[in-house]
DNA sequence: TCCTTAGTTCAAAAGTTATTGAACAATTGG
DNA sequence: CCAATTGTTCAATAACTTTTGAACTAAGGA
């Protein structure tokens, strides 16, 4: 199963936008820029909503072309499109990751601690 | 009747993408934008939707803080709220205004030509 | 005063998004 | 093979958002 991602050239500001929006996708971004280059697996995000709605969530965030999803054994591994938003909307991630990082109202990833290995 | 908005600090990231996340909401900042200072009245807007939507929209800007509306006879005077959302959120404007630049799907204000003075 | 202009409000309808639980696949380890 | 892990799909519901028309207010001009 290779799930569906728009190309570069398909992303749409206003879906891109309103993807990021809500503050669980906000959320999701933030921790996928923190950890760049490092994919993740869905169960991460686990403190911020339900598995069903996570899914929800990881769905539209790649079907705007914000994320990539790789589906490696019985995970999918969860990447920040990064050099594709830039390239497309030059400092948008950049600008909406800072205004994010400066606001403490804002969920966030790793709150209820992890049992880390 | 003086319209409520929120202080600067009030300002919402979430609510301000989620704001902008709209094709017509974005024309209306993107018109603003390209007419900095110059405060403009609804009916400028009237080729983007009906009076009432456009009345719907513009009280969505103006909860989120995109813009300011000040009451001036039977007119609203609107104008880009520019210096607080770039104090709030650095480079988020500049960023997502180019971007829709560069999108040639997006409506834009104007396309029907004004009868103009 | 009466009419027009500018925009709002209200209630209804239509459409969309978010959330949930139960059931389902697919991979991996024992 | 069996069970656990990882995540999806589906259908239902809840909750919002958008759009509309009709009725309204408020100011300004004739």
């Amino acid at each position: 199963m290779t799930l569906p991602h728009p190309t570069t050239d398909q992303i749409s500001l206003p879906i891109v936008l309103a993807v990021l929006g809500d503050p669980t996708r906000l959320a999701i971004v933030r921790y996928l820029a923190s950890k760049e280059g490092v994919p993740m697996n869905c169960s991460k995000f686990l403190d911020l909503a339900s598995k069903t709605n996570l899914s929800y969530h990881l769905a539209k965030l790649r079907e705007a072309g914000v994320t990539r999803a790789e589906a490696v054994g019985t995970s999918r591994l969860i990447t920040l499109r990064r050099d594709d938003l830039d390239n497309r909307f030059p400092g948008l991630l950049d600008s909406v990751i800072a205004a994010a990082d400066g606001d403490p109202a804002l969920p966030i990833v790793g709150t209820v601690p992890e049992i880390d290995a």
